[in-house]
DNA sequence: CTGAAAGCGCTTACAG
DNA sequence: CTGAAAGCGCTTACAG
């Protein structure tokens, strides 16, 4: 509740002194300094945001963009929300959730009333609103997730193409030649979340070119019996595959692994699984998996160095796009293809 | 970028007419709001919301302090940071982050800097350095978990001591005499982590009042081996427990489960199985369980209410603690104790 | 029904 | 080394 007038009184000073000893934008007599910050402290004395916001002053907050949906499994968000919030916090700033279904209309209200210093958006979709929006903007926006359109934008994401082929890759060195893709929610494709896509089309591609044959489920729930109604039908196949990439949660891992163990098929010895976007946290698993995971804190981290360079004016709004690679974190669950 | 003298000059009129047109304060001629909506609508007008908070409006932010420690296990974070900004959003309110490890600085700096309408504390300890915080801040505070003395501060929380009668109750029930309580990592004991001691410790208390010998093993790890060399232990107990209460993660139980069965020992006929404050995705396991869940839009979105009314004036400072009561979820885990 | 002007609490160019 | 004052963009009491 005290202002700046209360201390510059207090402690016998300008105001124009006390704004001075806080911003240590000019030198004050050391005897002076003394005085005001004792009295800055005693008074329990804090600068008005909103005055400061007034003169233009930096606000130290950094929104985050992730609209809330429908279908929206908020399970590992936490995950990003704490690598940008982590980050941010290390360049000083504060994060300020903007979860609103209405993505666009919440963004430029934001970044038009001068709130915030800039905008990170998450869960990007191929031809996100939100986008267009960016170009508009006149603080600062950084992508976490390629957009089909990157120009004007900063983008940073995970090399899911990369993800994609590390994946066959590893499973043709072994000898498979028929891979069963089971993926996330259908409807998670459908909306064109961005990395799922890209994952899945670049296994897709490699795989081609690698003349391996790859079989794509979407999961259609999460329960054992509803994981295990599709693991029936992709075994029935004949050739039936021989390794799973799983593009898809924790907890439908389980599933897939219980799968085959209920049907006496051994890991890997009798079917290799490779867990893809996870959260490097398949080492817990009652059987581990191989993975390919994540690595918010890399993308999210990486996404707010850039952010902050912009809003400090260390970069242009050039179009940027980087890609971060993931790691390959081997547990054992991929083995040589079993001869037939 | 552009300010209300814009829009006032576009749509030939005063700056003060255009205010009372946004706030619809006092009645305007129709034309003229006509005109001076589509003056605003054009220059794509926000107000600044520095302007506004010097003035003393509200700012529609709340801040939800959670703050981010070593032991921080934030994988099921989102959901309470969902539940706050889901319901925030209802009443046109944004949400500010504070995870920084200084809780109290934070606070005060958004409390005395007029950005932040109230706050919302989250994972409240028993003598959490933030309840003091609350008591002289100038925003309405509520405490998202009983800290040990509540008076003057807004409380609401999940009822974790009923959770824990409702568990042993069960048991008792079922027959079961010897119960195992596999707990969360120990220094999130130590650290006063609120709920898990209230869990824990009315566990221990209805089970002396019925009879029932309760072991209580805190978790080592997460992986698969981890849990095996404590649960190994366990069950060289003589008599063995026939029930366990899991107060730890879905990936531990799930070893837990995998513990079980690779010891031949089936649920429930040789061993029950009850999960405590998980998110309610047990019935996601391979073996679903029977749990008592967090519900953390209920009671995230109560102390929101409780919040928003506080803000508006609806309600006094005076303390309030509110008890949520979960509810018990059947997914056929827990069956009678085997006969001895 | 509308407008001119004070003032919210800061920062900073200007003056000394 | 320090201070008096303009001005940021709003809201609202006052005036008409």
């Amino acid at each position: 509740m005290a202002g700046i007038k209360d201390v510059a009184e207090r402690a016998g000073v300008a105001i124009s002194t006390v704004s001075y000893v806080m911003s240590g934008k000019r030198s004050v007599r050391p005897e002076t300094k003394l005085r005001v910050l004792r009295a800055a402290r005693e008074l329990g004395y804090f600068p008005n945001a909103g005055a400061r916001m007034l003169r233009g002053e930096r606000t130290n907050i950094v929104a985050l963009s992730s609209p809330m949906h429908e279908y929206t499994d908020y399970t590992n968000y936490s995950a990003f929300f704490f690598a940008v919030a982590q980050r941010a916090r290390r360049y000083g700033y504060d994060v300020l959730l903007l979860m609103g279904e209405d993505e666009t209309e919440d963004l430029m209200r934001m970044a038009d009333s001068g709130l915030v210093d800039g905008v990170l958006l998450l869960d990007v979709t191929l031809d996100d609103p939100r986008v267009a929006c960016a170009r508009l903007c006149r603080v600062p926006v950084v992508s976490i997730g390629i957009p089909r359109e990157t120009d004007g934008v900063l983008c940073v994401d995970l090399d899911f193409e990369l993800m994609g082929r590390w994946a066959v890759d590893r499973a043709v060195r072994l000898g498979h030649r028929r891979a069963l893709l089971v993926g996330d929610q259908g409807d998670a494709y459908d909306n064109g979340s961005n990395y799922l896509i890209r994952t899945r089309d670049s296994v897709f591609a490699r795989a081609a070119e690698c003349g391996m044959a790859v079989e794509f489920i979407p999961s259609v729930g999460r329960t054992m019996d509803a994981v295990s109604a599709s693991m029936e039908r992709a075994f029935a196949l004949d050739p039936a595959p021989t390794v799973i990439f799983g593009q898809c949660s924790l907890g439908q891992l389980n599933n897939i692994v219980g799968y085959c163990y209920s049907r006496g098929m051994g890991v890997p010895e009798d079917v290799s699984i490779l867990a893809l976007g996870t959260f490097g946290n398949a080492a817990t698993m009652v059987r581990p998996l191989d993975e390919i995971p994540m690595l918010p804190f890399s993308s999210c981290g990486r996404a707010v160095d850039l952010l902050v360079e912009a809003i400090e004016g260390r970069r242009g709004d050039e179009g940027v796009v980087e890609l971060i690679p993931s790691k390959y974190l081997r547990r054992g669950s991929m083995g040589a293809a079993p001869s037939a």
